[in-house]
DNA sequence: TCTCCTATTGACCAAGCGGTCAACAGGCCG
DNA sequence: CGGCCTGTTGACCGCTTGGTCAATAGGAGA
């Protein structure tokens, strides 16, 4: 539900009704909705983040896994997950324990691409002398894109291209090493 | 009030209070509260990017110009802005009205960046290809780190210091220039 | 069979929302 | 002075939300 339309839907009577069940019975259960709804966004990203991951580990080289990244999270598949990000980072601020759970699946998703990262340096495919840094920075330059797509601002071709090229001078890879990557891993 | 406690704050009755006025009376006048809130996050925008363009212009050259506007963007005294910004892309896939302003000043913003960009280029004192795709990049990732900043995740500090290395990066700075321009700029 | 206990329900409550409408006030003009 | 017209109001409507509570149904166990 909150993947179709945001955390918001994720009410009493909504969650009551998908359930074929009485509303009371959701209160009762989950004793406060705010709860609830931390508890839905944790789920959400965390089979997005596990889902991820599992794509990344089937991928050969820390090079194709970056590429696969940007891919897969710029791609457009993801939207759904975009709104509940979105809206958690505004919801988050009046309700504590879905901005704990935010800033936790943060840390995680950090933590994701900073592993990518080391890899590929210990490899020496990449070059970057602050890995937990430049994953930072393409975190929230994926962020930022895939919040300006919610409202269908910026070609989505053109952002998986600038996050390439971001990825490249971030990681010390040559222009284009990246768009081949992605290039042969579809092809 | 949209600035204050978000623009979902923004309601017949909350409007009517502020004015102490009727809450019919802001019904009859406005027509649609959809609009309303457009025209409002519209009005918050537009000022915000005419008080910073002011400050830039104020500005000698485009390399303090880069470094001010990170720092003014970064420094976390705009929150409320960015607040605005966050639920503006949640509540434009709803509120077409919205999303027509949404993406508007979206442009304006990245047509701002563009042509800082571009003088820097002219005067030789930034290299860059693609003055419109580093826009949209800048753009991008302070959004995204300024979303994060909503939760509190991750240190204010950090921020500007990740920023200034990746606008580094895209104009073809040497490594730390933009700190130091800042330091100066400041003390 | 009867009892008890848990899961479940319906009926509420107070609050909030956007929006509509007839009625009213007060100033302006004839 | 009387009438009109604009600005403004209060009282609604229907609908939504989260939450509470007494009452009920139904199965497990004595």
């Amino acid at each position: 539900m909150a993947l179709e339309e945001g955390l918001q839907s994720v009410t009493q009577r909504a969650v009551a009704g998908q359930a074929s069940i009485a509303p009371a019975l959701v209160a009762h259960y989950v004793g406060s909705m705010d709860e609830l709804v931390a508890e839905t966004f944790e789920a959400i990203v965390g089979d997005e983040l596990d889902e991820v991951a599992a794509l990344l580990e089937a991928m050969p080289d820390p090079l194709a896994r970056i590429a696969g990244l940007i891919e897969t999270l710029l791609g457009g598949s993801r939207h759904d997950v975009t709104l509940v990000w979105v809206q958690a980072w505004s919801a988050g601020r009046r309700n504590e324990a879905l901005a704990d759970a935010v800033r936790r699946q943060m840390d995680n998703w950090q933590a994701l691409i900073r592993d990518v990262i080391d890899e590929g340096v210990e490899a020496s495919v990449f070059r970057c002398d602050d890995p937990a840094g430049a994953a930072w920075h393409l975190l929230a330059m994926v962020d930022g894109l895939n919040a300006h797509a919610l409202v269908r601002w910026g070609a989505p071709a053109a952002q998986e291209t600038a996050a390439r090229r971001a990825a490249e001078a971030l990681l010390g890879l040559d222009a284009g090493s990246l768009a081949r990557t992605a290039e042969a891993g579809t092809g």
